[in-house]
DNA sequence: TCCCTGCGGGAAAGGGCTTTCTCTGCGGTA
DNA sequence: TACCGCAGAGAAAGCCCTTTCCCGCAGGGA
């Protein structure tokens, strides 16, 4: 590889000066140099060592993204966000991921730590792991504590700068949907129990439940991998235990589609028989079919704002920036099924036509 | 940040004896000085600043990637194998997203040169342009001439090392399923026509209709950006200016999920009155209902071996390996109307049932 | 004419780490 | 007893840049 000191050799100028002139910098250099310079860059395709110049240089500029697996639609639209802003102030990114392994979020923070990013944004549920927690926290605030930012989106546990979305709010309008069409009988697919965003989108479902004097026992709750085939999984179990379901609350769009394969599997018709309401509003929410009726998150705008938070003025209290959860109506949830119901409705049908496009 | 020259001087050592402890170096260091070394490590919460230690070490160890999008399934897939190997042998990747634009692809070359990775990947489709392409050889050449690696995914350009899918293959096969379904009326959704891909798939297509001796004229042909909304779009622009096609082929399955998508809306029964098939065999494609007909790429498997061959021992000669390509019949293509067809034939429904699982 | 100023350029000091080389002191052999 | 070899530790030389500091020179004011 060439070096600068070859370039500068090349050019017969200093390395100094080779340097102002390949970065540009404020102090003056004759034409004649700078040409000089930029030809042997060019004759010996020089590229500066990315390493030498962050090691020298002081300023960190890079910021680190942790995020359960980026090719996840939830994490790909918030990663988008994340992407937006920094690219708008010429930073790199650096994403790693976690796999939902806490042992590698944790090496991730060393890694990141080590190539000195500005920034740390962990992204994605956090655990009911307390030993664990406590570790993320230290290690998070010794990388505060040389000066660098955090912000987590949608995990409790960082004591700083946050974005949540309102997953409980947002359990709480599938609930509420599913029963303001008549289901009685609900059954839950749910993600790892230990995931933080699984238990407040299921607190959120049991209270839109409890309001209309329904309880969700355990029997009705299945725990699986937040996935397509975690999704289609459970769904079997449930229906397996209770064949008298009328609705599936998935609490994800992976987990949904799941279901969908499922129920499409055993001939039950979505939604006359089953009805299903999902969670993110993924993309492809939209494709399947029916249309899937689901909890929409503003992902991409999770991301702008968790970004901005970090390379944005320092706050002197935490900021929690709490984003709304809002229920979109396609053709998954529909009334439940007479034979069922406790009060009289509408025939059952889809809420809506064909998604046009 | 705490430094190891920090470390040293808690533990009362030289930083070389410091550096040997926390490398785990080949050279012996008593017990009782080790001991007092990481606990100063421990204390100080020291993360070895990555840089320096690139700097300083001499070989290089991460891998460079360049993909179109990563959160674009295609890509997401091939990821995981790359990510595979690296993770085996230890690797870090650092993956980069041109967005299918072709500077920011040269860009990124030599943002990854900078960084010293070991090797380079692109993965993704090629252009036609030649301007471009001289330009990207020239980079990778000097790239090489420093000792890195170099190997393609699925593009012709580069006269190195390359795992190629056949996607000429695949268009036959995708044209020749729809023909021996007895279609006539074929419209093709296509991608970028700048993209070797897009051009590759076509010409396998146009083969086989050949041999059935149908041509298969430009207006029968939209070209659009290579996803969902494109293929919706270019699939209203064929059925618009060809109301009587009986079977779309796109070019990949997000295409395909567009094209669905836009017969849905206009009530064109799939596969009885409008026959789909799709490419890649993207994980969706089976969840798509009816599920998708597809030609299958050994996606994940392209990315393992890119990465091995990078990974692996150079050879004197480029190595090129074709992985073929595969049809996978679902619901989507079906036997072509009645009104409209050259052969006698079954009765037009689905080859296959729903996707158990 | 002399001095000061400012410009253009180079020398050199880091930045944090790895690794070779060197040094010390010990045990073992002749 | 004299010498050799080696284990274990430190000194110091890089790795490749950036940037401060300093120097020489030319031009302008006194």
């Amino acid at each position: 590889m060439a070096t600068l000191s070859d370039v500068a050799r090349r050019a017969g100028v200093s390395p100094a000066t080779a340097s102002r002139v390949i970065n540009g910098s404020s102090k003056p250099v004759t034409d004649e140099l700078r040409e000089r310079v930029l030809a042997a860059v060019a004759e010996l395709q020089y590229v500066p060592n990315a390493h030498a110049q962050l090691l020298a240089r002081s300023h960190r500029s890079a910021v680190g993204v942790i995020v359960h697996d980026v090719s996840d639609p939830y994490f790909a639209e918030i990663t988008r966000g994340l992407q937006r802003v920094a690219t708008d102030q010429g930073r790199l990114l650096m994403i790693c991921n976690s796999y939902r392994d806490p042992d590698r979020e944790l090496e991730y923070v060393e890694l990141l730590r080590g190539h000195q990013v500005a920034a740390l944004i962990l992204a994605g549920s956090g655990y009911h792991d307390d030993a664990f927690t406590r570790q993320l926290n230290e290690k998070l605030a010794a990388y505060e504590a040389t000066g660098g930012r955090v912000a987590v989106i949608g995990r409790h546990e960082h004591s700083g700068d946050a974005v949540m979305p309102d997953n409980r709010a947002g359990g709480y309008l599938a609930g509420r949907e599913l029963c303001e069409l008549g289901h009685r009988a609900i059954g839950v697919v749910a993600g790892p129990r230990i995931l933080t965003t699984t238990t407040d989108r299921l607190a959120g479902l049991r209270q839109a439940l409890a309001e209309q004097g329904l309880d969700l026992p355990e029997r009705r709750i299945r725990y699986a991998e937040f996935d397509r085939d975690g999704g289609a999984e459970a769904t079997a179990r449930l229906l397996d235990a209770d064949p008298e379901l009328t609705a599936i609350a998935a609490l994800n769009d992976s987990m949904a589609i799941g279901a969908l394969a499922t129920l499409r599997a055993r001939s039950l018709a979505v939604p006359q028989r089953v009805s299903v309401v999902g969670f993110d509003d993924m993309p492809i929410a939209r494709d399947v079919t029916p249309a899937l009726t689901t909890v929409r998150l503003p992902l991409v705008d999770m991301g702008v704002r968790a970004m901005s938070l970090v390379l944005g003025v320092e706050a002197p209290a935490p900021r929690v920036e709490v984003l709304p959860a809002e229920l979109v109506r396609r053709d998954t949830a529909g009334p439940a099924p007479q034979a069922a119901r406790g009060t009289a409705g509408v025939a059952p049908s889809p809420r809506r036509g064909a998604d046009g496009s």
